[in-house]
RNA sequence: AAGGCAAAUCGGUCUAUCGCUGCUUUGACUUAUGUUAAAGGAGAGGAAAGUCCGGGCAGCAAAGAGCGCCGUACUUCCUAACAGGAAGGUCUCAACACGUUGAGAACAGAAAGUGCCACAGAAAAUAUACCGCCUGAAUGUUCGCAUGAAGGUAAGGGUGAAAUGGUGACCACAUUUAAAAAGUGGCUUGGUAGUGUUUGCACUACAGAGGGUAAGAGCUCACCGGACUUCUGGUGACAGAAGUUGCAAGGUAAACCUUACGGGCUGAAAGACCAUGUAAACUCCGAUCUAGGAAUUGCUCGUUCCUGUAUCUCAGAUCAUCGGAGAGGGUAGGUUGAUUGACACUGUUGGUGACAUCAGUGCUAGAGAAAUGAUAGACAUCACGCUUGCGUGAGCACAGAACCCGGCUUAUGAUUUGCCUUUUUU
RNA sequence: UGUCCCAUGGUGUAAUUGGCAACACGUCUGGUUUUGGUCCAGAAGAGUCUAGGUUCGAGCCCUAGUGGGACAA
């Protein structure tokens, strides 16, 4: 969980802009003071989603789906001795289904590690 | 069967695995704070919502006064308190079995004062105005009458949401009766319809009216309603009975207002403690001072503070010196406030009831950029199908604690009960 | 978390102390012009965010809701 103000405000200012519906993802290469290898803000738009426990479901779904589908972007970032914070905005309409989910999100991350590599060379 | 209204209840239960947030215990590292691992146990609502009322709690100030401002408004009770609730009263509406039931009520005051009441209407509020009706001096006269000074009258005047309380009052006859009431006939009077017509009216029929007067009017009488007084019942709102009085002054307070009662202001981002640590910044205390200025809850008084041959200026506004004490800024600092409480459940007693007393049992989220999710299975419940006890599907709606309680309002699924409407079948 | 404000034709705004919802731009039709614009004449377009109430009568007053906006940090 991210939870500095300071290296929020980072993210959106020097981050790199990563596309995959539902989703888009502000990363950018930093150093923390622990070990973890990423920490990570859930964000539902307060535009789309208007009841607070319609948001909720949004974040916690999303959370799952990272939880269960992260261990490649760790395994990824421990090899190369970086460390990652990511802003993470879903932008769908409307909460989808679980299998299709967890789909976008294995993608999300493959393409954040290509991104990552591109930066490299 | 569907829909609507009102009331009540519930807002799924259990098991396993992974994950998240606190708590407890144990181990490891660490001087300590703390970090980390394992185990145990806990983890959103009936509305957590709207923020519409009320209270606890906290700070501010002489925790002063008056005015203003805001709120409430039939009575009694409940309550920590309330614009909430209970029981009752009055009024209005609806239903019928006609004195009961149900629903609703911002339900104090219009005789303290001010304002407003469009259009229409004579008039919208002091009925001293207007039309009309009646009496009618006088003048003219074709003696039919016409004009009309002055006076009387408030019955009538098409309107309007609303017009100054409403309805009524003849005679004779025979029958009956305590009185009355009903029946028949007659005279007068206006109305409606038809026929005739010289368009003025006449006749016929129908259902009405007939105190008094010049015409009228509570002028007189009867009934209903109102007002006042007394008595009785009720804690009270109020109800009932008796008597007196022709009855005087519409509506609007969800317009201002008056009366009574209540409210000091600000909200947990309130506040308390710890850590951090030194600039002529800021805060507090004391001294110097009496006309102005400043501060405070919107204004006034009061209170407190400041004090000059000063500076800027249209109005008007700003500001002191000395001594003493405290500490500032950053780091999204930390701890607390903060969840044992006007608490919940069960029972007893009192009360019509809201509710209260007593006893027993229980501890039930406490985060802080903010935790509840996923997967699998079983059961309760619902729908469909038929093989009638199996299969398939659903397992839902409204919706997420942020200091805490009591209410109100709004959103919404299911079940039960009562009433109403529509359709189908018998 | 708390406080306050607003909602009227397609658009921007009015509506006095409650009494026929008004104006401008835009739209449409006709005229003028070779055509378009300008100009002239005319028309349509709302029941005032929603639901109740007070009143004889609500855009206006009261209550509840919906949507939008502003402020405090």
């Amino acid at each position: 969980m991210l939870c500095s103000k300071k290296t929020i405000d980072l993210v959106f200012e020097e981050g790199i802009r990563v596309k995959c519906y539902p989703f888009i993802a502000m990363v950018l290469p930093v150093q923390f003071e622990d070990s973890t290898p990423f920490k990570i803000v859930f964000s539902a738009p307060k535009k789309r989603f208007r009841k607070a426990n319609k948001r909720n479901r949004i974040k916690r779904i999303c959370r799952e789906a990272v939880r269960l589908n992260k261990s490649e972007l760790e395994n990824y970032l421990t090899q190369h001795k970086q460390q990652l914070a990511v802003f993470l905005v879903y932008t769908g309409q409307e909460e989808i289904e679980h299998a299709p989910l967890h789909k976008k999100t294995v993608k999300l991350f493959n393409n954040i590690i290509q991104t990552l590599d591109e930066q490299k060379h």
